[in-house]
DNA sequence: ACATGTCTACGAAAATATTCGTAACAAAAT
DNA sequence: ATTTTGTTACGAATATTTTCGTAGACATGT
């Protein structure tokens, strides 16, 4: 059961998987530079996080220090089936090629798709 | 400007892109097919997404049609280059990748993907 | 010792999103 | 004509999410 994390909690788990266990302030710090956000808040919400099950706290010392409880991957999942049913009528392939025509990806990262393609392709016969 | 749809209203969109124009009760008789919703519940919805601009509404007859003022294309990047930062640290491919190995994808569809992919790369050059 | 700064806890306000009841009216059926 | 059915409008109740103020505890510097 991976709760589905509500937005601000995404951007909380976002610092957390990113720069790994943290106090309060720390993400607050980086949460800051995108967008005003008081400390209380920041706090607040990583209490219900905690309370929900969505990270966990080390309390050995005064300034907590918390860390994800929940898989990146495993949201990235819920999240990316969420995101082709909702709006790409459950087609991945049609999400897939949007992404791509982006032209965000390096020629590399280009390269390690199709080989992952190739793989697939062969796997299915 | 490309107004973010909730969640709900996602899904009676979802209703209007795929079943193109419709009527209160057309849609709300598709959502109740998967969920529980009051006929006025979907009423209220596609009047505040009439007010929004999200949606347009012939009133010509008693029975308002409602038809998507948004493409679906737009709303896809707009949700896509959302879900890549908040879940994928900004990047595209790690999203393809994982939705790819998730094996929805038919060997067709895959061989399509391959050609945009070297189309993409030809470009690049 | 005391003032100052930093931290947690927590209730509650504010903002946003969702659901629903009721009224008014028009159309259709009896 | 009267009743029944289907429709919009809309206020208001609920639910959910986000923000913040305040209190109390602890640590640090003076």
């Amino acid at each position: 059961m991976t709760h589905k994390p509500t937005e601000s909690e995404l951007d909380i788990l976002k610092v957390l998987w990113e720069k790994g266990p943290s106090t309060v302030r720390e993400v607050n710090e980086i949460l800051s530079q995108e967008k005003e956000t008081g400390y209380t808040t920041t706090l607040k919400l990583m209490q219900i996080m905690a309370q929900k099950g969505i990270v966990t706290r080390d309390e050995s010392s005064r300034t907590h220090v918390y860390k994800p409880a929940i898989e990146q991957i495993n949201v990235q999942h819920t999240l990316l089936n969420k995101l082709v049913d909702a709006a790409f009528s459950g087609s991945a392939s049609q999400l897939v090629m949007q992404a791509l025509g982006q032209g965000k990806a390096s020629k590399a990262e280009l390269e390690e798709i199709k080989k992952l393609i190739e793989q697939l392709e062969g796997e299915q016969k």
